[in-house]
DNA sequence: CCAAAAGTGTTGCATATACACCCATGG
DNA sequence: CCATGGGTGTATATGCAACACTTTTGG
């Protein structure tokens, strides 16, 4: 970016307002849900909006996030959470009342403990992921680009993982990916890739799981070291036909 | 995101300002090349610097970065060009005058006419992709994640004609592959790949092309309707083993 | 006729898919 | 002892990498 003499005005340009905008996804009885939080004023009172907030003047927007992240989840320590950069919304009528630009993230959480409601005052909550629409804002057009994205990056990447306990059965591991897509996949075979990918997954010492379920206990394993997925796990019933 | 009724004051907060950088790529006589300007003042004045600028109070992002496309490159129209958000860089000292919130974009051009050296005066050009460096603010960083982006949606999506002239054949397409990720490929087996995923490429109807090569003349293609690459046509080299 | 680039064919190995089957636990 | 979910084995199909070969142009 070049910079001409009268650029160092800072108020030369009428203000923009920078806020983050958070899609937090978590896996609860088997269905996708996401945080949202009741909006109390106008425009949009009574809409249920993405949690977010602005970004402090010596803030990066990725600490405002995971700061907002904690604030709007109620958890003690958000540092292990999947916290991703996904676009920034910009269009200059997104919000009546102001320019404000908003750099969107999407969060993975494992359980889903009950919101704190946020400092705002306004009512939160965790929605299946249907419900609630229309958003407030953009926040459809946010959410949707962030479903999109997860589903895609499901395919090539470990990110099932985020939506898991530290130490989880492969079985819960196929749920996330079922979940997500909404597809049943092939257990056996979903077990040979997810073990044939080297720190996918990796065992816990000494571990199988007993009082829970009715069937034979299933072993445990811990998220592995490895990002990528090569070669991606695809999910099926799509013709091979590109749009 | 949440209003409290303070935040209605819109200099309640140090003002931001919001720019859009571009990382131009092109390839030019087989190798990746970078538009970028020189600097002509502090800081990092004479460091070379992607091209960018402000946002305008009622222009999103995309429509200043488009804008800013036209007026670095000097391209009469710049509506067929791929052009595509990266990422923002919002760290607070990123810009050591004032804050500046940055969306980053990433265009892909066919041909490389030389730049018109921008309004900001400064001097314009293609610079092979290494050169150059460091680069002013923080874009390396950007030009790196840039070219991290690039090389991985060539992978999965259809971008590589993004970089071919509006008629190519399929040895130029190969050409991008093999500049972009730095590797050789089959060329029996790319042709396959390419001509066997619908809606890549489509032959322009009764074209070959004669005077230019020592060869055979080459059927020449247009880029299809496809956006995807199912399944992708993956890059050799690495190991099958993630990080 | 030779070099260079386009295009075709073939073969072997790796992987995915689909399914059949056994194992361990709770009721 | 049966239903339920975990875990193993295997045959067939598919896809891809490697490489030999033919075709058509310019010099």
């Amino acid at each position: 970016m070049t910079f001409n003499k009268a650029d160092y005005d800072k108020y030369a340009y009428e203000p923009f307002a920078v806020t983050v905008d958070l899609a937090v996804l978590t896996i609860r009885s088997g269905a996708l849900h996401v945080l949202l939080v009741e909006r109390g004023q106008e425009p949009y009172a009574g809409h249920w909006a993405l949690p977010g907030g602005f970004v402090e003047p010596r803030e990066s927007a990725e600490t405002a996030a995971r700061r907002e992240l904690a604030e709007e989840t109620g958890l003690a320590d958000v540092t292990g959470l999947h916290l991703e950069q996904l676009r920034t919304y910009s269009e200059p009528d997104r919000d009546p009342r102001m320019r404000v630009v908003s750099v969107a993230f999407t969060a993975l959480l494992p359980d889903a403990p009950e919101p704190h409601a946020g400092s705002d005052a306004a009512r939160a909550s965790w929605l299946p992921y249907e419900e609630g629409r229309p958003l407030a804002f953009d926040h459809d057009v946010i959410l949707a680009d962030a479903h999109e994205r997860v589903d895609a990056k499901l395919e090539y990447t470990c990110l099932a993982t985020a939506f898991c306990p530290p130490e989880f059965t492969l079985g819960e591991l196929q749920q996330v990916y079922e979940t997500v897509w909404g597809t049943d996949l092939d257990r056996p075979n979903f077990r040979r890739k997810v073990l044939a990918t080297p720190g996918f997954v990796e065992p816990v010492p000494g571990g199988a799981r007993l009082t829970g379920g009715r069937g034979k206990p299933a072993a445990l394993y811990r998220a592995g070291p490895a990002t990528a997925l090569h070669p991606p796990l695809l999910r099926p019933s799509r013709e091979g036909r590109p749009a």
